[in-house]
DNA sequence: CACCAGGGTGGTT
DNA sequence: AACCACCATGGT
């Protein structure tokens, strides 16, 4: 399997501290989950700066928001009439559980259900939600953190999501650095060759594997 | 011009 | 279980 604790350390090594999430309060970090869905962070930070100066990252306001005035606001991060809805749908949840403060009392597991239970958000959602709003010490797996796996493997072998999620929280049980991994891994994979199976010339860093020397 | 970005859902084979 | 279409804007 990975050394996940070399992978973390080279990509620090080769990247730097990558700093997410960028944002002052746990539901905008939970708006912009929704928001960077199938989207450049570039485009969802629009958006969320839209929201803010209309004053709507906060659940209650954005609870009670018109569903087309939302969706002209965030228009810049695309998919706008879904996401409408959905950042309708989780402020309303916030609304119902009491807040963010009752909610951050909540068990990892307890809450990880209840996030899976609303429409739009899938696993990927729920649980960077669970790590970059909430600090909880979850992987988040997506498909660059599949991409790299495979890839840093003897045979370029697929994994399951439960073996990376096993070999990441087995190497890795902090949030500071689940948050810092999968950060760099998305950084990584940005710039990484998106050829399949292997590529031989453009992995950026010595570690890799399918960089072949 | 084509392709992709910090996914998820519902339908079809 | 493995595909597909859809959502839709902005960058390269």
């Amino acid at each position: 399997m990975v050394d996940v604790g070399r992978l973390l350390d080279d990509l620090l090594a080769s990247y730097g501290s990558q700093g997410w999430w960028p944002a002052e309060h746990p539901f905008e970090v939970m708006a912009g989950t929704v928001l960077v869905q199938r989207t450049a962070w570039n485009n969802a930070a629009r958006a969320i700066a839209r929201l803010r100066s209309n004053g709507l990252l906060d659940h209650e306001r954005l609870a009670r928001a018109d569903e087309a005035t939302l969706q002209q606001l965030i228009r810049p991060a695309g998919f706008y009439r879904a996401k409408a809805a959905r950042l309708l749908r989780l402020a309303r949840f916030v609304g119902r559980a009491g807040g963010i403060e009752v909610l951050a009392t909540q068990s990892t597991v307890d809450l990880r259900h209840a996030l899976l239970a609303l429409d739009g958000i899938g696993e990927e959602t729920a649980d960077a939600v669970l790590l970059y709003a909430f600090a909880r010490p979850v992987a988040v797996i997506d498909a660059y953190t599949r991409r790299v796996f495979a890839r840093m493997s003897a045979s370029n072998r697929e994994f399951t999501d439960a073996q990376i999620r096993g070999a990441i929280t087995g190497a890795v049980s902090d949030a500071a650095r689940l948050n810092e991994l999968h950060a760099l891994i998305n950084e990584h994979g940005k710039r990484s060759c998106r050829k399949t199976p292997v590529c031989a010339t453009c992995c950026l860093t010595s570690w890799c594997a399918f960089s072949r020397g």
